[in-house]
DNA sequence: GACATCCTACTACAGTCGTCGGAGGATTAC
DNA sequence: GTAATCCTCCGACGACTGTAGTAGGATGTC
């Protein structure tokens, strides 16, 4: 079960970063932590979302108040990592470090985003 | 059209590395590049993914002979430049640094590696 | 020419995802 | 206390995915 953790469509998603983004919260909550281009779902429709999360083990849900309250059960990090690892996989035969060189070069970092990577690559490197 | 470049269940685009990897061939021949988990999948199962990703633009036949050729019409660096933005996107607000950073960091990155990813920085530095 | 074989076309089916509506219980506002 | 609200629960529906079976045409084999 704790498997598939990359098993999350966009919308799913969205709705767990509403989560991480503005902590807790019931589902009108959430609701506005969406961003903007997936603001206009209906009520329900994040409630379905968040309930599916709560059954993927992607998020508690505490029920002691009429509105139930949704938290993530899984930091950001830990979803990053697994996305990471997965597409790494899928695209890059498990080469990390071409991902990583793919990314560098295609997606334009800038100055100060290249000098942090110089700054760990240097940590790394001793 | 063009747009929902990232839209590939992990079937389909295993089926498309697998043209990537072997060259242009017909259904059998795509069929004997899978990786190794995918393999055991009924011949027919692989040529309605070819024809969906046909469908998709993602690839193009050639129907002269009795067999048809399917050749990949998206190289294996676009899909992988629009998976990568999708997820910067998605997971890092856009923060191209930030997910580079966490690659580097999370992924474990070896020497000649990390040599690499020194040297293209350096490049792109001055 | 009859049979085995290979290939395509079409259909199907269950599971997931994104999306919501409606029923009906709880709370609030008069 | 009755109406308006808000919330949850449940069911649904269409699109997309992964998987595969079947019908039937083309080809090769004796």
């Amino acid at each position: 079960m704790a498997e598939n953790e990359y098993e999350l469509g966009a919308a799913e998603l969205d709705v767990l970063r509403a989560l991480w983004d503005g902590g807790p919260g019931t589902v009108r909550e959430v609701m506005s932590h969406l961003p903007a281009r997936r603001r206009k779902v209906a009520y329900t429709t994040v409630q379905t979302l968040l309930n599916r999360l709560e059954q993927k083990g992607y998020v508690k849900c505490d029920k002691t108040d009429l509105a139930h309250v949704f938290r993530a059960k899984l930091t950001r990090e830990r979803v990053q990592r697994a996305r990471l690892k997965t597409m790494v996989g899928q695209l890059y035969d498990g080469a990390v470090g071409a991902m990583a060189l793919h990314l560098v070069k295609t997606q334009k970092l800038n100055r100060e985003e290249l000098a942090e990577l110089q700054k760990l690559i240097d940590e790394l490197d001793e």
